[in-house]
RNA sequence: GACCCUGUCGUCUAGCCUGGUCCAGGACAAGAGCUUUUCAAGCUCUCGACACGGGUUCAAAUCCCGUCAGGGUCACCA
């Protein structure tokens, strides 16, 4: 049985690489059916958050992941404390006593050839002369990472390490472990990390870290899995869009990259837009409904949403983030639209006033208003005023919404809905 | 600095294992155009890469060596 882990510490959110290396495990974990044991490394006392650790399990399952097995470190120490006496007993180990008088175990590293067989790399060797002598308790009592890891991989029967590229050079370390402690050896594998657009490690500096970051930018869970998993694996048929499901039935860790990419917001943006336009307008209101309110666009408890749905079929296959709606829309929702002076300069510095108050006349007398008839109305004022579709089509535009760009405009009049487009004409009308 | 990893368009990649079908394919970005309504959607086209140098071979992006470049790690952090 295929056991993999994920095992992040709570000093933080959940980053990007972090998420990267969760997808990896479960992509693995689904293809070989096995199971999935999420553990929290939270033996730094002083950085560990419980705040931490719920902001990780809810980006997880945000991400659509979830787990088989829980465990914390912190709830483990009585187990770090009986293997380390074991290497103590055995010779493998010695204590070193601080000037305070407390005591640390050490590991006593003997130089030799380390070879690691990596599923990704292939073989990686190593040579332990130049590894100093390994922590393993520290004076506090607590277990370092390296000796932890060890532990806890070894007696949750992980089969399958599926960890970033930085874990590297602690491997040999881990390798020295196992064999004092007489464990079986999981295999390896390294994932190629995550660079910022500055070439060194993704950080705050370069962009969004947080998986949370892209959840309130607007970013779809599908989405975003679908880039990070671009990222260091395709599916070698040229495809760019792949949901999970397909992604597990092809994926094969043998196939991961070895070079590290560097994180492109651009084509996540782009992915996120493949997403957005073939999303379930229902859940996409959901999403933006707790937005609109804090705009005070609307009111959870009373507001139309059937017509909310159609605004949002108007603009999903148009926007890069969910979020972008809330801009984008806004003159659906605000009483006067807010008028961009550059989309005014260009198109409402001339009178209007007689095509306007003309077409304000042909919706009056529209019997339904409907968007066709309200094509028809203005595709016959501009035929009969002999002028160009689009010298009158741009103006209206930017009365009515603010805007140069947005929805066809037939479509921005029905949902905007009569009064609200009369009264927007009328404005620049001149008695 | 030492050790380790990696090197195909600006970016993500396919191809590399099993040399020839690759004067290197796709996607994002960028540029141009189309869409008698905009674009931030759609369609079409263009630009653009095998890090460098040696080998091996009839033939190398593909195999070997070296160089260079980038990244990672060297904590009683994880």
């Amino acid at each position: 049985m295929v056991r993999v882990r994920f095992a992040p510490s709570p000093t933080g959110n959940l980053h990007i690489g972090g998420g990267r290396t969760a997808l990896f495990n479960w992509l693995f974990c689904q293809s070989q059916k096995g199971q999935f044991v999420l553990r929290i490394e939270d033996t730094d006392r002083e950085r560990s958050k419980p705040e931490f650790v719920d902001e990780i399990l809810y980006s997880l399952k945000w991400l659509g992941f979830n787990w088989d097995e829980l465990y914390y470190q912190s709830q483990r120490s009585e187990r770090y404390r009986l293997h380390a006496d074991k290497l103590l007993k055995n010779g493998s180990a010695y204590i070193e006593k601080s000037p305070a008088g407390k005591e640390a175990v050490i590991y006593k590293v003997l130089p030799r050839k380390i070879q690691v067989q990596d599923l990704i790399r292939g073989q990686i060797e190593f040579d332990s002369a130049l590894i100093k002598d390994q922590v393993l308790i520290k004076s506090d009592g607590t277990p370092t990472y390296n000796f932890a890891c060890v532990v806890d991989d070894a007696e949750m029967n992980i089969t399958h390490i599926i960890r970033g590229d930085d874990h590297i050079s602690n491997t040999p370390k881990q390798v020295l472990i196992y064999e004092a402690l007489g464990f079986a050896l999981p295999q390896f594998a390294h994932l190629p990390l995550i660079m910022g657009v500055d070439g060194g490690r993704l950080s705050k500096r370069t962009g969004a870290t947080a998986i949370s970051d892209y959840r309130k930018m607007g970013y779809l869970s599908e989405a975003l899995l679908n880039y990070l998993l671009l990222l260091s694996w395709a599916p070698g048929d040229n495809r760019e869009i792949i949901n999970i499901q397909e992604a597990i039935k092809l994926f094969d860790i043998k196939n991961v990259n070895k070079t590290s990419a560097t994180f492109d917001l651009k084509k996540l943006d782009w992915i996120n837009n493949q997403y957005l336009k073939n999303a379930d307008p229902e859940k996409l209101a959901n999403e933006l409904i707790p937005l609109l309110e804090a705009k005070h666009y609307l009111n959870r408890d009373s507001f139309d949403r059937a017509y909310l749905l159609g605004l949002v079929k108007l603009f999903q296959a148009r926007l890069p983030r969910l979020n972008d709606f809330v801009e984008w829309a806004d003159f659906f929702f605000l009483d006067e639209p807010v008028i961009d002076p550059a989309a005014k300069e260009k198109y409402l510095s001339t009178d209007l006033t007689r095509e306007f108050s003309l077409f304000v006349q042909r919706l009056d007398n529209l019997a339904d208003f409907e968007i066709a008839n309200i094509e028809d109305s203005f595709r016959q004022l501009v035929a009969e005023l002999g002028i160009e579709t689009k010298k009158l089509i741009h103006p209206i535009r930017v009365a009515l919404t603010g805007k140069t760009i947005g929805p066809g405009l037939f479509e921005v009049i029905y949902y905007l809905g009569k009064e609200r487009s009369r009264q927007r004409l009328l404005k620049w009308v001149k008695k």
